[in-house]
DNA sequence: CGGCTAACTTTTTTT
DNA sequence: AAGTTAGCCG
């Protein structure tokens, strides 16, 4: 973009006054935030350091510096120190520079100095805290009765920090200016809210909304004996409305102990911190709002006479307020939009943008209360629309409408006209209108997805633009949009094994994944041999699950990794055990490297003992801490992405993956212990004593009533579809397997079946490939053992759960009912054994070995593995193999196994008649295998090489 | 058509 | 835990 549209020229001219811009995705929005930025401190009374520009992120506050060197007057040396940041770091610098007796204003005897940390790790400060909660109950036993009623301690951690993202705060006697009005909860709001959700619908034919809803009312709920009954909240049968008086008799509630309880966690984890030395996100911007709100003269240094802030649909309560005190003059300008408002866990209020002019109406009112502080007019407020769009054509900026107004369900009501009056369409200036839009279906969704992909590149239909031309798409063009990084990283793995190129860009959870196992596997062997860390190994080489029982049992590890433990164990540190683990695995991907990375950070800190590593690999593998991993710049390879982290990206061409069925919709933080809820207030359950003194924990049946009245929808999960969908600029593409959501479904676009077919790529290098290993040789058997012939998923799935529970416990008892015969079958899986067993005549062999060289196509190959059941007479040999029922759909993978162990048994027996088959444990039922031929055999094995 | 119930589904994102 | 859906009944 060289020259700037009239809608930006606008916004880049008018320097002065209040200003919402409404700039929608793909508007030229950072373009002409920095235009403006210099056409600002290119004044002559205007410095940079009288400007300030809030990002939502450092890396974007970064970008918003670069592109501003290029266009003003100032270099990168004069900016350098200049206020483009995001609201946690300002908020910092001021704590840092002005903050020392920020704690007393909350009656907090602290300071907060220039070794005050701020705590980026959650977990960590979750331990933290989990411990204050250790003291704090220790010191307040007549708090004992919440604790009891809370069921994860750690929970009010997060109803901390959602009063703190409210501008709600606790002083050593009380709450923080009017925060207590908040925790009161505003009953004329609920009322309205209650009244709008208990209108008949239908022309009154039907209940309302909340009658219906609370149709459960006291299911699968304890309440205490005075609760009203069901007919008391709801009315009589067919009733239309939820009785009037029910609002006020839900919302009355006594919280004076509640109150005090929350503040004494509150209040005491504050100074907590501040003892430990540390302050988290929250509190940064809780004492810089406090610092400034007290202290005139500071507010007053401060303050800037310009103020930006950038996607402001992801700002909080209590961002916009300390954006009113930052604020010298009306000079401040918001640019964002709300349409791609997804970050409201992260306290994100969408309202912020939506009812600009109510907010800052309300929040100067409140501000301004008892002393002026922002003294400046709120009027006029002036819109501004950026909406030509500079990365998408037409096509797909229309389709993207639908994702706003496309109900979720068949009960979900989107009301279309309001939604649409909101939207700012936005015109496309793309050069060429080319764009695909279509949607996939396969019950293998990963496999169909890699199928389409490979269908795009090179394929004319799907050209891009370059510069103004079009060309072929490469994989570079494309990338995987999915929810959940789960998803991203199955995905990952299933184009590993094609080798089709594909990198993961994002937050992962680094402690599970593989190098983070199979180091922890080996430290554990380091440390006492355990059997956790030798099965991992020994399966990661290649050893079948009957294999690595056998070597555990006997304890003979394979000599070249007892050398390699030796070689482990004589290293010093444990950083330089976690590289030599990689280097042996050739684990030299960008997971390896953050993993190093974060091992050797912990480690510089403290002196780490193996046993510590090994807690602290536990401990992340337990709560899925996360890191960032990025894919190598210039590979040609597909990205995958969560979309939260592609938000402000553009891709080509987007697959918006896993469009399954709807996740849950959005909890709204912290479960049913305790929860905030502006104007609401708070929800716990309750405890009571019983009858004999003893405590028992109720549900409360006014905050079951109340939460009724927060519905809270699907209007994010449409943003999010919306960000996904305004990421591509030329092509688009859905996919979904087997329970397609009500979006895919309700978008205008067809949805096709899709065979899998995915051709194995010629390379592997420009994958993030780190899951090639060369490990070293196992002493046992060389060869391929039946299970490498069966396909990894669904061995696994048949493997799971019950599966393996059922068939181990199945397996031991056939085995000792042959071995010993006295032994009485426990469930019907057994007792179909024994049955089946005493049936047989002849002799009976289980747990045969079956370690047999077998020549395929004149090559020798070993194959090894266990024969469940050999049942042998006379003239025949019956190889049996026990499956639960769940085995079944499996069957035709089984069928490569037997087939295996059917060529073996041939050898052995050469004069008999061998047959092949699965005894269904479940059903006590035979069933005959056909076995594969040794061609057959001999070209999956080669497959294999 | 509407009310009601039981069964079923899903469990994330990161400054 | 809180939403949807299917199926029954009136």
């Amino acid at each position: 973009m060289t020259a700037s549209n009239d809608q930006q020229q606008d916004l880049i001219d008018s320097k002065r006054g209040i200003h919402v811009v409404d700039a929608g995705a793909g508007t030229g929005k950072t373009f002409t935030v920095t235009r403006r930025y210099a056409e600002i401190v290119d004044q002559d009374d205007v410095e940079p350091e009288d400007v300030l520009l809030v990002t939502f992120t450092n890396n974007a506050a970064t970008e918003m510096k670069d592109r501003i060197v290029a266009h003003c007057d100032y270099g990168m040396r004069e900016l350098s120190d200049a206020p483009i940041q995001t609201f946690h770091s300002l908020c910092h610098d001021i704590l840092m520079e002005h903050g020392f007796e920020a704690p007393t204003l909350l009656g907090i005897d602290d300071r907060i100095t220039g070794s005050t940390r701020v705590l980026e790790d959650e977990n960590v400060e979750k331990s933290q805290f989990r411990e204050f909660i250790r003291r704090f109950s220790d010191d307040h036993p007549e708090y004992d009765d919440f604790f009891r009623a809370v069921t994860e301690p750690v929970e009010l951690l997060g109803l901390l920090n959602q009063l703190a993202a409210k501008g709600v705060f606790p002083t050593a006697d009380g709450w923080y200016r009017n925060g207590e009005r908040h925790l009161d909860g505003d009953f004329d709001a609920f009322r309205e809210v209650f009244d709008e959700l208990n209108q008949p619908r239908n022309d009154g034919n039907k209940q309302s909304e909340l009658r219906s809803k609370l149709g459960g009312y006291g299911n699968d709920t304890c309440y205490l004996p005075d609760a009203p009954e069901e007919d008391e909240i709801r009315g009589g049968w067919g009733e239309k409305q939820v009785p009037a008086a029910v609002a006020r008799l839900a919302f009355d509630e006594r919280r004076a102990d509640l109150k005090n309880f929350v503040h004494d966690v509150y209040h005491e984890y504050l100074a907590f911190a501040l003892s430990r030395n540390y302050l988290n996100f929250s509190f940064l911007q809780l004492f810089a709002f406090v610092l400034l709100c007290d202290d005139h003269r500071l507010r007053d240094d401060v303050a800037f006479e310009y103020v930006m802030i950038d996607e402001f649909q992801d700002s909080s309560e209590i961002q916009f307020k300390l954006a009113l005190l930052l604020a010298d003059t009306n000079n401040v300008c918001v640019v964002g939009d709300w349409k791609q408002s997804i970050y409201s866990f992260q306290y994100a209020a969408v309202e912020n943008i939506t009812e600009f002019e109510s907010r800052l109406d309300r929040f100067v009112d409140e501000l301004n209360g008892d002393h002026e502080r922002v003294s400046w007019a709120t009027r006029p407020i002036i819109d501004i629309e950026l909406v030509e769009n500079y990365r998408s054509t037409q096509a797909i900026l229309d389709f993207s409408e639908h994702s706003l107004v496309t109900p979720a369900a068949s009960t979900d009501d989107v009301d279309e006209a309001t939604v649409r009056d909101r939207i700012v369409s936005l015109s496309s200036n793309a050069a060429c209108e080319h764009s695909q839009i279509e949607a996939i279906q396969h019950e293998d969704e990963h496999e169909a997805v890699l199928t389409k992909i490979q269908e795009i590149v090179g394929n004319d239909a799907y050209q891009v633009e370059e510069d103004g031309d079009l060309r072929l798409p490469e994989y570079g063009d494309i990338a995987v949009l999915t929810r959940t990084r789960d998803f991203g990283r199955e995905l990952l793995s299933v184009a590993e094994t094609y080798g089709l190129p594909m990198a993961y860009d994002g937050g992962i959870e680094l402690f599970r994944s593989d190098p983070a196992k199979l180091l922890l596997a080996w430290l554990r062997i380091l440390e006492s041999d355990a059997e956790r860390g030798w099965a991992v190994v020994l399966e990661e080489a290649g050893y079948t699950l009957d294999e690595v029982e056998h070597v555990l049992d006997s304890e003979e590890y394979p000599a070249n990794m007892q050398a390699f433990k030796s070689e482990l164990a004589a290293l010093e540190t444990v950083g330089g055990v976690a590289r030599r683990v990689f280097s042996q695995y050739d684990y030299d991907g960008a997971d390896a490297d953050v993993l190093l990375t974060t091992i050797q950070s912990v480690h510089s800190a403290t002196t780490l003992t193996r046993g510590d590593l090994i807690r602290f690999v536990e401990r992340g593998i337990e709560d899925g801490s996360t890191h960032e991993v990025h894919a190598s710049a210039g590979m040609n390879s597909v990205t995958v992405q969560t979309i939260h982290a592609a938000k402000g990206l553009e891709h080509p061409i987007v697959v918006l993956a896993n469009m399954n069925s709807h996740r849950f919709p959005p909890s709204g933080g912290n479960g049913n212990a305790i929860t905030f809820d502006d104007p609401i207030g708070l929800r716990q359950r309750k405890l009571y004593a019983d009858d004999h003194g003893y405590p028992h924990v109720h549900d409360n049946w006014r905050s079951d009533v109340l939460r009724k009245c927060l519905p809270r929808g699907y209007d994010e999960e449409r943003r999010l579809l919306y960000v996904a969908m305004t990421r591509a600029e030329s092509h688009l593409v859905f996919a979904a397997g087997e329970s397609p959501n009500a979006f895919i479904e309700a978008l205008p676009v067809d949805i096709e079946d899709l065979e899998p077919d995915v051709r194995e790529g010629d390379s592997s290098e420009t994958t993030q490939g780190h899951l090639q290993i060369s490990v070293p040789t196992p002493d046992g058997p060389v060869g391929h053992s039946p299970h490498t012939l069966m396909r990894d998923d669904v061995f696994e799935e048949v493997d799971d759960g019950r599966g393996t529970a059922f068939g181990t416990k199945t397996h031991e008892f056939a085995e000792r009912y042959v071995l010993e015969g006295d032994v009485e079958p426990s469930n019907d899986h057994e007792r179909h054994v024994k049955s089946f067993l005493d049936s047989l005549d002849g002799e009976l062999r289980v747990e045969e070995d079956a370690y047999l060289p077998l020549t395929v196509d004149g090559e020798r190959v070993t194959i090894s593995g266990i024969v469940d059941l050999v049942h042998i007479r006379p003239d025949t040999v019956e190889i049996i193999d026990f499956k639960t029922d769940l085995g079944r759909h499996a069957e035709d993978e089984y069928r490569k196994q037997l087939s295996v162990y059917y060529h073996v048994l041939n050898d052995w027996f050469p004069d008999r008649d061998v047959t092949t088959g699965i005894f269904y444990t479940a059903e006590g039922r035979c069933v005959d295998i056909d076995p594969l031929s040794l061609s057959k055999v001999a070209e999956l094995i080669s497959e294999i090489h």
